[in-house]
DNA sequence: CATGAATGAGCTTTCATTCAT
DNA sequence: AATGAATGAAAGCTCATTCAT
């Protein structure tokens, strides 16, 4: 009578998970600083201690690769909660104020939008991973806004998210920098636009 | 006895100033088209119809061939004047859209943004030539709103800037797209914002 | 004491006798149409759904694979009997004609004599597999028309034997064609030069 | 008035001639000793001397320098003339048969037709410039031979050529060796099966 | 014994830059 | 001054072979 395994183990040798996750990590890293196009996976392979068919083996191509790298990319920030509107709009852009001045937190957001003619699939992941996450906390905010009759009737919801959202990158864009009291005068404004 | 002549002339075969121009115009579009990295000086020699070393003799590399094309780029959109300010801010956004919309218009804002680390000339040079320029309108339009007492005092001017053309940006980010309306809706919210 | 067993079973799990017979297969398959070099021993594995060390295990390189692949080929073609001479040559030679031009029957030839530098086993083993079975088949016929007196003495069987084999080949060389005619007119006149 | 110069300068760096000969010659034996996809083109510019964009430059691509060596080839071998059809045959032969004979004589032969199904222009063209010209001077002794009344009529040239030259292939597949004799006595048997 | 993973070396091709005319 | 030719270095990707389970 055959015994039943409690655990199986998969056949073969097992893959170097810790591999997977560096080759990961430094194709995310070497992204940012490098852009896509500079990006090499010679260069990739080296710095996570792989040859380059170990990277092969799991992603079929550079694309696939950068792709894959950028879908580790997790907006895990918790919605938060202040208890007003006002409050929780300023927390939420503070934390993509800090996201944002990563190191190369920009230049990843330049090298997706540069490659939207070559790679598409790199703007496409990279709004579903990270752009809709942060835009649908501060939609949230402000219907609940709206739901509490705060907010005067009509108003774009949307037209908002992208003025705060956007304020980040124009204010970058100009100066490559932006002050710790930047959220606050944005959501004052915004704020003053959308109220009754 | 040498004779003077009266306006002197530079020895050997002059350059070709029409090639120059030629080559700064290629040169740009490949920037927008392709990014900084994969344009190549290949490419833009063949489609300037000169040789590379016809190139090198007037920029001494590729990225300062790069410069030299952003350095070309002027917005020579002149200021608007409708009469009222949230008639000029939405005709200023309006056109700023229109380039922005335009073929690739993203895609060159996203590579001198990837390329912020390795060639900051670039990011340099969009901002004198583009990016001020455009701010400076609207800074302008809000700036006589203020003198003319239009606006509630202690408002943030560079705020308001930041939102109303960052807003495009966040809205290409999240969608590619921007719809006519769009410029009218953001002012309407700044301006219930700034005003008194 | 250690009981004898009558019939010895060698310890461990055995091998998959299909699966080398499948290998074989697909390795053939790929030598024909790809050419040794070009034949790749992931494809063989992929095809024979084997893993490389199982193959590896079986066979030491891949030239040495390419030869156990070649040796598996077994000109089976029984000899023919029509009561002539020239009725067996030509059927003999319709036969060859046939296997020459399946799929890659030619480029099998091909590649065993490109690669005679590098790996001259595929050259030995063809001839001997291959080539020196439809020869002596041809000789046969002959010698035995000889000894029945047929042929005029002094003629070389085996000049006549590279002649009518060897039209083929030029044949296609020059074509990749061989009308279905074309054994008959070879006999015709090989048997013209031969015969009293 | 402006001068006509006799004889014109094209512009620019002269291209370096001897190396466009080396370049195909050494492409052409590595062809021959290593087959087309063995041959690398880095082995092409180390031995002859230049770097792989020398080459670049030339020919497109692999299959087109390979095609290019192939081109080179001339069967310069000028008709002979010995007096008697049966002469003027053998003297062919003979220099077809040292041709073969020559260092991987066979292996080019090998590698185009192991090639056929991925490259098919190798074959295409060595059939223009070799096949098809040693067939042509054997068909031309021939045809005389027929004009001056000295074949039985309705024989087929095309298969005696066929045999002639298929016969060094068939002989070479067998053994790899052709003897001094062999043409003499192919001419011997095909010419008592064709001649009244 | 068979598996899937890993590797070093190689492939064809392109690039930014410099040389020779 | 302008050209076409040349180059070293690198790119993305694949292969025959070996390792670890």
């Amino acid at each position: 009578m055959a015994s039943v395994p409690v655990s199986v183990r998969p056949p073969g040798r097992p893959r170097d998970a810790e591999a997977e996750a560096r080759i990961l990590q430094v194709a995310l890293r070497l992204l940012a600083e490098d852009g896509y196009s500079r990006m090499s996976l010679d260069a990739v392979a080296a710095e996570a201690g792989v040859s380059k068919p170990t990277i092969y083996r799991r992603w079929s191509s550079k694309a696939d690769l950068a792709t894959a790298a950028l879908r580790t990319i997790q907006t895990s920030e918790p919605a938060v909660a202040t208890g007003s509107t006002v409050g929780d709009l300023t927390a939420t852009l503070q934390n993509f104020s800090r996201s944002l001045l990563r190191p190369n937190g920009m230049s990843l957001i330049g090298t997706v939008l540069a490659e939207e003619a070559h790679t598409p699939e790199l703007l496409a992941l990279f709004r579903e991973r990270l752009v809709a996450h942060r835009r649908q906390q501060l939609h949230q905010i402000l219907r609940r806004a709206q739901q509490s009759k705060e907010l005067r009737p009509g108003v774009s919801l949307d037209a908002a998210v992208n003025m705060l959202v956007g304020a980040f990158y124009a204010r970058y864009l100009a100066s490559s920098t932006v002050p710790p009291s930047f959220a606050k005068e944005l959501v004052d404004i915004v704020w003053k636009g959308l109220s009754k």
